[in-house]
DNA sequence: TTACTTATGTAAAGTGTTTATCATAAGAGG
DNA sequence: CCTCTTATGATAAACACTTTACATAAGTAA
């Protein structure tokens, strides 16, 4: 994207509803001819259109103006631990074309940047591409250093905390690239997307792996070192103490991740291998299977009872392919939740399973390069 | 303080050291010119003076300037469950002159805030005081309502929550006042006067109480509804479950806070109320004394276990009465915390006890107003 | 001492923003 | 229809900041 793209006011009008002259001169503490001057320089540009009307309120009614849609076009790229998916966006977030691939993160992770590479670029000159691509996002299942764009270095992602991811992409595709972990764009997309008021919220996602995404005051947590919401491996320690696959024991997710239900299924002697699995065995209504997500949840909901009452967010969102049980895990974290924290931190909180779809780490990721590129920096 | 006060040059100059007029532009974007001609004004207010020279690199050595603490000072109040330390400070944070007062909670507020006033009072017209008051700000062991000034609704302290509490001291003494929760503001404190590079810091103030408060990306985290850092009441669930001032069991506090090891020592025939009974006997070499704090030590590990692997701070430190007791605190934290957090996580992090002394509340007080006095809305 | 380097002061020209004023546009309500 | 209200456009003077250029100040290194 161009300079003017860097305009305080562009950003506004991709965050937020459409806004009349007025509105924005206001948000931004400009005067009201700086304000129309400046929209003129968007509008011209095609960065922004006209939306509407807004109500009358006795005089003429103002002109609303948002986002141009077709302005670029914006590539998300969302690597999970078996398929990535890699989704053409217009900059309002509005899916174009969308491709699946299969991964596999114990390759070498070249070979699975080319494989993505030539995705993302068969996406971009799509016939349903609305304009030219003005840069891709990538959310990776693993700590990211945001800085340096890279994976942090001890990963679980062998091999990928050797190359500099950023670099290497950019040059490939010849596109403004920018990495971040997939829980915390999904966070941010949940919020920008879904929930646009809260500026504290607290993300839990919860599919084979459990992790959790932060807000506080409208900005996305990101901690000093890129591991911030790694609450997979705090300790649970109820009864029976489990191996968590990161060589320790009692940790929450060797106990409620997808991943620990599968295997506890297996013992039962169903097929089940991740999260995916326990859903479907879920839906058809296999009481084990019932069982162990509603234990599943509760565990969930402890950690959320420490996270409610260290953050004090006013929205927590349940995200992941454990999710897809629905009230029933809900159930598990509110229990917990209200039963451990203080009215005061509890009495005006949500609880909720997030409204975006399997495309959230896709559309944080497409937020994000949008976001550095639209950076007055 | 008056309007050239909310110059953002100053407010550098307020949070950091002495810096040079190059420094100052480069910090604040602006040109040299402009720079040189807000620095003269603010000069010639005598808000700042010179401060020295820098190292010559070659040429002529750059001037520093600093603050001049002699502008305006500031009074900082800090109510415990006991005393209330009110104290006159500079408004570079230095001590001019202190006054303690017993409170009870308990008691009428009115009553309370009325001691607290003529106290005020007293402190501004002292012959230490080196300038005209230009704000106070108090530190209060409850949850805040911060933007409305007030004690957060079901609270701990009895009444305070009917009381608009920051319009009633205001009116009462002519000044404008500035409320928050005491451990948000000895974090601020804290990293402010002794860390002043850290970006994520983790404070954890043990004393009679426990809690924590919390620095991300240098700004305070104060959560939707005042609540954040309530660590004292996160379920432990060790084995001899206990009674929590609370109301529930297993609460970290009711095993850990200096009132839970006064208990036990009290059960072992010492006379022994509060935590800094508990650091008296510590000090004298009370064994079963120093084996209730190396357990407490350690579960308060536990609960920073987890806040690091939530926050992935750079720092935590250790604050309060109970941090009187030194490396032993320390050992149980880190123990706990190198123990079950990620290497990733851990290996950059510090764990330290606070620098600052039992001011630190008063101090962050002082802050906080000084900041809402130079903010430039 | 001289040459070089960096810091600081001053003035003029140019850019962008604000404030103020006047004019026009487009709705609601009578 | 007219009046009232609010939105928007155009323009000019005032203001703040930046850039540029030149001069001076105060150190270091030889």
């Amino acid at each position: 994207m161009d300079k003017i793209a860097r305009d305080p006011m562009y950003r506004l009008l991709l965050d937020g509803p459409p806004r009349s002259s007025r509105e924005l001169e206001q948000a931004l503490g400009l005067s009201r001819v700086t304000a129309a001057q400046r929209i003129r320089a968007l509008a011209s540009e095609g960065l922004i259109v006209e939306d509407g009307t807004m109500a009358s309120g006795g005089g003429r009614p103002a002109r609303t103006w948002r986002i141009n849609p077709h302005y670029r076009n914006l590539l998300g790229v969302d690597i999970g631990e078996e398929m990535a998916r890699v989704v053409l966006f217009d900059c309002g977030c509005g899916v174009l074309d969308e491709a699946l691939l299969p991964v596999d993160l114990r390759a070498d992770p070249a070979q699975t940047l080319e494989a993505l590479a030539r995705v993302a670029d068969r996406l971009a000159r799509s016939p349903k591409a609305t304009a030219k691509v003005a840069g891709l996002g990538m959310a990776l299942p693993a700590p990211i250093d945001y800085r340096q764009g890279r994976v942090a270095k001890p990963s679980v992602m062998h091999g990928w905390d050797q190359i500099d991811l950023r670099a290497l992409l950019s040059a490939r595709l010849g596109l403004p690239v920018a990495l971040d972990n997939d829980v915390n764009l999904m966070c941010m997309a949940e919020q920008r997307l879904h929930w646009p008021d809260a500026r504290h919220v607290v993300f839990i996602k919860a599919g084979t792996g459990i992790g959790c995404g932060m807000i506080t005051d409208g900005h996305l947590l990101r901690g000093a070192f890129g591991t911030s919401g790694d609450i997979g491996h705090i300790q649970h320690t109820p009864q029976p103490h489990q191996l968590c696959r990161c060589g320790k024991e009692g940790c929450v997710e060797a106990h409620a991740a997808g991943w620990a239900i599968a295997r506890d299924l297996r013992a039962l002697g169903h097929d089940c291998h991740d999260a995916r699995d326990v859903m479907q065995l879920y839906a058809r209504g296999a009481p084990e299977c019932r069982a162990l997500v509603n234990a599943s949840s509760r565990i969930i909901g402890t950690v959320s009872a420490d996270l409610v009452a260290v953050l004090s967010p006013e929205l927590l969102v349940l995200g992941g392919t454990l999710a897809g049980a629905g009230e029933a895990m809900l159930a598990g974290i509110r229990e917990r939740v209200y039963q451990r924290c203080l009215p005061l931190a509890t009495e005006r909180l949500q609880i909720c399973l997030a409204r975006g779809d399997a495309r959230l780490g896709t559309q944080g990721a497409a937020m994000l390069v949008r976001q550095i590129l639209t950076d007055p920096r």
